[in-house]
DNA sequence: TATTAAACGAGACGGTACGTCCAGTCTTAGC
DNA sequence: GCTAAGACTGGACGTACCGTCTCGTTTAATA
């Protein structure tokens, strides 16, 4: 579906990339990727400061315009590596109980945005959305809400499951529980253990009025 | 005296700075104070692209190389614009009130972050933290971790007059309470009102062991 | 012709070149005469220190790159552009009569090297070569050992019609006849004229044996 | 002699000059020798880009507003220095012999030119004048006139003997016996050796009129 | 003996040009 | 029709020196 790169494949079932110079097929899949990764290399080898479009486009082997025909600017072609590889890792399980679904997925969220490659890709482009209004509104779009929907889930599902107070403020809850965490990782630089982020749930919890439904 | 260029005011007074070209005194107060106007002043008015040490250099009448006499990099510079008319708009007033303190201090904090021009310059070095490991030290060391001490001066203050559980971890708590703001204002680029501040100083004060002494 | 561009004009009739903006043809030919005739008017107008690489790019309306993508220095432009539109301006004519060879030869080399425009580059050039061994090597390889077979041209034809002793010393003798002319230009800054000329080419005749065929 | 500072000597005799920091006196005799040293080594050592305002008053421990308050600019330094330890190394000697005299005169001029330090200086000088003709006329005023004086000698010493036609262009003579030499080291950068040297003397002697007094 | 003024070191200053890097555009040839 | 290749304009980078300008100190002549 949708990003999927096997739609390459109907021609090139199981093989390499066939590597051609342009044809009348459309856009060249081979490219594509060699750029995106590309982009992603260079980001986690030599940090943002080493990405530039020339050393992307040398080093997947690409012509310069061809990037340019896809991309508008060397954050473009990051937000595109990072959605490919990075966008599903950070779907909250179900567990069917609200404490571990939290417990879960914040310790993922915090590994995932202080230790995984993507979530270095992540910072530089919320680095980036800092420094252009532009960007800032596109990554938004692009990721940060669908994020924002993601991170809502558990306890959207705990308040249909009734085990929530009807009137919940559910979005200023959930940045109760995710703020700390970005907060550490994109401002103080601590590290983020699972003790913290446990803490942030019991947190939550002890915040809630103490009579519910079991 | 020595170096002190006041030491001209004492047959100059209530006159502006004497404007010398470089002279054993050391370092030109009039070339400091345009760099970091001229920084700022780029900053708010063309955003970080506009921002560049060769228009710094032009808008504040200034050499280039008397820039990089005395900072490194635009960020250099941009930090001590940040750090000269920044840094003391935040520490929390202190009322003997942990709830009215916090809410306070919060409510300025939002506000600083997200309305004000030094938050601005703030968010661009967030932005430039993200990117740069090296700058991201030094904004912790020369910034941040002045900050977070003022932040948790509320919670301090609280404990020692005995109003907190003994075992409160402080720092864990300002966390949760500073970092659903800096969450907001980074990443998701709401808007934060009081509101919002005022629920999380409620949340924190909720979460609390409910038996304490008056 | 010469350093007419129109060459471009068996396509372009009548009209300006095609002033394109890069491309795989390779390197564009209005950058490259727009450049060395900048480099030349600069020179005429402002003296060797009022060419430098950054005036050259302004007043040919091309990039400091493009420059840079070809040439290596500013002696080297003006290198090439002096080869371009000089080198061939010094061909001594065949008369079949030495004496009268000899004259006009050494009339045309004073009035170029110290009238012409192309005359004024050269001693800038030779100048440089005095600073930079490199760049002297580099004159000498592509200009001075061509002039220096030219100048010798009249002696060794008069020499294959058995004019001169068989034994002759050419190339010493040649330096006999152009030194002083290259010395009064470079070293005494005195005017060089006719008179002067012809009185070495006298010399050159008085101090050959007398008994010779006629 | 030469560059002896003995000048200070007065007050003391066989030491290091007494290194003061300006006083009502005027000049101070050790800073000058310290510019003039420092520019010539740089000069033979690194080049002639290789000498800089700012490398002669680091090298020569001096303040640069010093070598300003004195000199106008690197050549100017130069020329001193050059004018110091080399001007007089060229005066012809006298063996009442126009041949000897000639013989010995031109094998040391192109020794100096070509092999000594302060040739070194000299050929950047020349160099320099190529390029800038306020300059040029000032080495002439201030040296060239001189040597060309010197040059003439021998030949007007012998004139007075007797020994040359009472019309002989002895000016004209003498371009077209050392211009050669110039030409050779300025120019195509040949060695210049006795045997080059003698010829032009003999040349010389060919040319002018057989009958002549004994 | 105390004052004074020229020359000194130090070094910051406003500038100009350097040579490099990359952005983003454009044109062509190959498949 | 897309690609690789690569020359182009434009502009910021960080560096090196330029020549100018104090400043605080040293020093010998003068008062």
């Amino acid at each position: 579906m949708g990003r999927d790169i096997a739609a390459a494949g109907e021609f090139d079932v199981g093989q390499t990339a066939p590597r051609h110079h342009g044809n009348r097929h459309g856009r060249s899949e081979h490219a594509r990727q060699a750029v995106l990764e590309a982009a992603d290399d260079l980001l986690v080898e030599k940090g943002f400061a080493g990405v530039t479009m020339e050393g992307i486009a040398a080093s997947a082997g690409v012509a310069k315009q061809t990037i340019y025909r896809w991309w508008n600017s060397k954050t473009d072609v990051l937000m595109d590596a990072f959605l490919q590889d990075a966008a599903e890792q950070l779907t909250p399980a179900d567990y069917g109980d609200v404490a571990r679904d939290l417990r879960t997925h914040l310790r993922q969220l915090a590994h995932f945005l202080s230790k995984s490659d993507p979530g270095a890709v992540f910072r530089a482009l919320i680095g980036q959305a800092q420094h252009d209004p532009v960007f800032a509104a596109a990554f938004r779009t692009r990721y940060l809400d669908d994020q924002r929907r993601r991170d809502r889930l558990p306890l959207e599902r705990a308040a249909q499951r009734g085990q929530l107070p009807a009137d919940l403020d559910v979005a200023a809850e959930v940045d109760q529980l995710v703020g700390p965490i970005y907060y550490r990782v994109l401002v103080t630089g601590e590290p983020v253990d699972q003790d913290f982020t446990d803490q942030l749930v019991n947190g939550f919890l002890r915040r809630l009025p103490t009579t519910l439904p079991a």
